[in-house]
Order: C-alpha cells, then sequence, then structure tokens
DNA sequence: GTCTATAGCAAGATAGAC
DNA sequence: GTCTATCTTGCTATAGAC
C-alpha cells in the first residue's frame, strides 16, 4: 500500500467513524437502564445504526462497557487533578478534590455515572480489570489524605474508605434540586474537620 | 368446610410450605449473581422443585425480589434495634447500631446484602416500595444523630448521608480476613468525633 | 461500513397431567 | 404441590450481500 493510499485510507476512517456516537449512546443507555438491561439494539439505534453494525466497532457487548469505563475514569481523573491544582492547603485540597469527584458522579454525565453504577457479573473477565482502573484513581486520595494533619487516634485508611464510599453511594440519594455537588462536599469535610462539640 | 377440615388443611400447609427454602435459595443467588442474572430455574433447584413450581408460591420474579428485600430489612432492622437498647449515651448507641448495621451487611448472610446490592430496574412497579421500606428504616439514624452533641457548623442531614453512604458501600472493599465490622464502626466513629488536629 | 436476516440460545411464565 | 412440556419473547452475535 503507499503512503498517499494510507493517508486517504486514514481520512475516510476519521470522518466516518462513529465510535464516539456508540460510546455516547452506550454510557446513556447503560447509566439508565443498566447494563444487563440496555440492548444492543436500543444503544445503535441511538447512535443511528442497526444492532449488527456495531460489531465493526466493538467484539462484544462487554468490550463496549470496558470502553465506557476507561473513558468515564478518564473524566473524573482529569476534573479531580484539575481541581487539586488550583488548590492550597491539605484540607482545601481535599474538598476540592471532592467537590470535582461529586460534580462529575452528580452532573457530569453518563460515562461518570456509569463507572460507579455498572461494575460487569461476577465472573465476567473484564471485572478485575475495571476494579484495578477504579483503584488507581483512587490512590490519588491515598495522597491527599496522608497529607492531612490528623489526630493520631484517627485511621487515615478508614477516612479515605469513608469519604469514597460516601461520595459514590450519593448517586442513590442525589436529587439535582437539592444541596449542589460543591455544598455536599463542604458539609462532609466539616463533618470530618470538627464532629464532636463536646 | 368443619373446623377439623381445616386444621388438617392448615397443617399441611405448614407441613408442606418449602415458601421459606425458596426465600433462602433466592437470596443466594440474587446475592451472589445480581437480581437480573439469576435465572429461576437455578433458584427453584436449589430449593429442590422445578421452575414452574416456584409458580404456585410467587407470581413472578419480581415478587420474589420483594419478598427477599423485606426479610432483609426486617432483619437489619432487627439486628439494630437491638443493639441500640443495650447501648447508653448517643456516641455509644450510634457507634453500636454502625456496627450492627455493618455486620449485617457484610457477615449477616445474604438477605441483608441483596437489601443493599439489588434494586431492581428503574422502571419496576415494585422499585418505589423497596425504596420506602429502606427509608423507614434509615429513619432510625436521623434519631440517632438528633440525639448526638456536635458543633452548630455540621449538618446532621449530610452526618446521616455520610454515615450511611459509608456503611453502604463497604461491601464493595471489605474482606472478611481485614478488619472485622465492629472495629470499622469504631474507626468510622472516631474520625467522626475528632478528625482535625489542628 | 452498514445493511438484512437469522442462527442460537436462555429466560420468565403458563397449561394441564398427576 | 409438583411435575413435564412448551409457549413466547428477547437477547448477543454472526454471515454474507451490497
Amino acid at each position: 500500500m503507499t503512503a498517499a493510499a494510507q493517508v486517504s485510507t486514514n481520512s475516510v476512517r476519521v470522518r466516518d467513524n462513529k465510535r464516539p456516537q456508540l460510546l455516547d449512546s452506550a454510557a446513556r443507555y447503560f447509566c439508565q437502564q443498566g447494563y444487563d438491561a440496555a440492548p444492543m439494539r436500543d444503544i445503535a439505534a441511538a447512535a443511528g445504526m442497526k444492532a449488527g453494525s456495531m460489531y465493526y466497532y466493538f467484539p462484544s457487548k462487554e468490550d463496549l462497557l470496558v470502553a465506557v469505563h476507561e473513558e468515564g475514569i478518564r473524566r473524573i481523573t482529569a476534573a479531580v487533578t484539575a481541581a487539586i491544582d488550583d488548590a492550597a492547603g491539605p484540607w482545601v485540597r481535599l474538598e476540592a478534590a471532592m467537590s470535582a469527584h461529586l460534580r462529575a458522579l452528580l452532573d457530569g454525565g453518563d460515562y461518570a455515572r456509569v463507572v460507579i453504577k455498572s461494575l460487569p457479573n461476577e465472573r465476567a473477565p473484564a471485572r478485575q480489570r475495571l476494579i484495578a482502573l477504579r483503584d488507581e484513581y483512587e490512590a490519588l486520595f491515598v495522597r491527599l489524605i496522608d497529607d492531612l494533619p490528623l489526630a493520631d487516634t484517627v485511621s487515615r485508611r478508614h477516612l479515605r474508605l469513608l469519604v469514597l464510599g460516601a461520595m459514590n453511594w450519593s448517586q442513590s440519594w442525589y436529587r439535582s434540586d437539592g444541596d449542589d455537588p460543591g455544598a455536599i462536599a463542604r458539609a462532609f469535610v466539616e463533618i470530618i474537620r470538627k464532629g464532636d462539640s463536646a
């Protein structure tokens, strides 16, 4: 194949590539209906194609889920690291990270939501890989919490689990007409800094 | 029908009633494989019957899930209220409740786990009913947290959401060879009571 | 690249014998 | 009450034309 033919092939590929629409559509359906309940037909239709055509881009439904997860983690990580860069002081940085994490999960679109909602089945080969991806992201919080000035009696590991658990669970109670993610992060940090009044 | 015949009918009913085994089996499968992925055939087989026979006890799979949830909530509620009764002092009572809640979720069998893991699909008619059941249970924590002596700047509502979220999410990281539920509850309470050392 | 058509399978639920 | 047998439906994935 000549160099010119390659360029031509590549530009055709770029122009006709519907992979992004497909991913968007998958993220939306996985988020709203759950992985198992979202049919490939519907995902394809929302991206403007028939079910069979998707397999040109993704060899299986599970691969589609993995791709959505990867993009979701990428977006959450980008939002949180950007927020940390703008903040100074350990507590301010933690609150900024929490605010960005919550915003991504609650108002940040379907990709991030799927990361929390739709882990694949126990025996799915991809499961361990996705868990590893999330663990890698959460390591960010290990460092943030290491920097906090805390009483000696406080377990930093449990603090991390407390904070991440509370944030990830927030999808189950959040309503967009209540507190915004920033207010939730502020309230959570306030609790951790000074709970007891006695 | 005579009274004697009724008694006879009832005792037969009691003796042959496999509803409990069916519920146990459903709880196990819903917990391990998730609601969608658990086939009625397998649930029936583990309870010693064929798939078709289950419909004598439960008119649909969704009804089966509702029954498991109800039993799960009943057990968690019983465990937590019993733990509170033995405890004096607002912080001790909260920690006792958290310890019991965590023990139920993490080491308490399949019923309680299903309550957290397997909420039915968005459009399932039973969904709202199950959420209402859980809300009713969680009202216990409203009272426990109302009794705490807290700094004025602390939002009791957010404290409740923080604590319940962290506990419910713990299923995703808990390993039975690590801290036991009591130790987790202790660590969480310690964080809330005195976080900041500055 | 996208289509149509369909293979191949597994699921929930039902009917009727016993 | 439980069985067998089956209906009906929906799904993922593939094959091959265009």
